[in-house]
DNA sequence: TGTCAACTTGAACGGTTGATCAATATTCTC
DNA sequence: GAGAATATTGATCAACCGTTCAAGTTGACA
């Protein structure tokens, strides 16, 4: 290796992820991001190839922090539901600086993004459904735990969890009453004694 | 008057409705229209103004047949709760051809435009909450004609329902299976008997 | 049939877009 | 310090964007 990078490739995609995500893909430009991040399009495309390849990486890095945060909180809580519970509040409500409130940047992408540019669609789609199946393994793990009435389907308790999950998410950006939306989060899983 | 439109105002508006519908706003170019419509930009700027001004006529066009479809449901059910889940399910599973499944044209302009247009946006957000007003005066209805239970919070429970229709449009972008939604549908408002 | 207002046409405008690439600068190895 | 390998730069490209407008076409009415 003759010469390397002299910009940080985390903190550049961390840029990026956050443009994306508050103005969308149409309208994010690959001039906003080299502005934003202080870097000439020759060595953007070097590092990180195109827009639509940019943007999959930014969908990775999503996806990637989301999955960590609801670690976090099941690490934090005293049972699964309660963990879950407290993870959709922080993303939903208390988001801390530089977050986009109560957008999903994957769902974003779902609903903004059509036939054209199927392959970015398809990945944003296949990281939702991993979210979904990753529910439906700890609602699992919670009904095995006594945490969560044994006769709860996992599967559908999963789908309605994700469903709930989108709606508020989309409701928030039509009416920011967040009080509303702290009482839903509260009765959200079937409570724990059976 | 010494010539007259050689084009059904109707028929072009719904066109442009459907485009919009399916590509988003951005992704539309109002060349895409023109050649959609059969029309050349002249009488297109003359006849509906800009781009912006058609994507406001289409989001009207979109509310009104909308708010008109929940109308001939409630007008065939026995009850309101059964009017609004037919609706429902009419909206988001048994579309009919020329329709966009699964996506909500108001949400999706909620979903996609920021702060650039702001107008296009607000426009869009005020129907959504007119719509949602409208489901809270049907429960109050309801609840009046003893369809749903006198203890009922009308306004939570329009709230919910709001949610839930717009989590299960983009539940449906995600995973295409309508079993799942059609049961959670079934279950949309709590039951009839006291 | 001639007139004139309303409507349509399509070329054109300035601006932006995603992307490229030859030239230049940097830093490692020897 | 010479040479080689790599990174950075910024001008540049062709394509597309929303929009405008002068010129042409149409048809009701006198």
């Amino acid at each position: 290796m003759a010469n390397v990078a002299k910009f940080d490739r985390d903190e550049v995609l961390a840029k990026a992820t956050r443009l994306f995500w508050s103005q969308g893909y149409q309208a994010t430009s690959t001039r906003d991001i080299q502005q934003a991040v202080n870097m000439r399009p020759g060595s953007m495309y070097a590092a990180f190839g195109g827009k639509a390849d940019l943007y999959r990486l930014a969908l990775e890095n999503y996806a990637g922090s989301m999955n960590q945060l609801l670690d976090a909180h099941l690490a934090d809580a005293a049972t699964i539901p309660d963990g879950i519970r407290r993870f959709v509040t922080r993303v939903l409500l208390d988001t801390t600086s530089g977050e986009v409130a109560d957008v999903c940047l994957l769902y974003r992408t779902v609903a903004e993004l059509g036939a054209e540019q199927i392959e970015l669609l398809d990945f944003a789609r296949q990281r939702l459904q991993d979210m979904e199946a990753r529910l439906m393994a700890l609602i699992d793990e919670a009904i095995a735990c006594g945490q969560l009435p044994a006769t709860l389907d996992s599967k559908a308790a999963a789908a309605e969890l994700q469903c709930a999950i989108l709606g508020m998410r989309a409701y928030l950006r039509i009416n920011s009453d967040t009080g509303m939306v702290r009482n839903m989060i509260e009765n959200l899983l079937p409570d724990s004694q059976p």
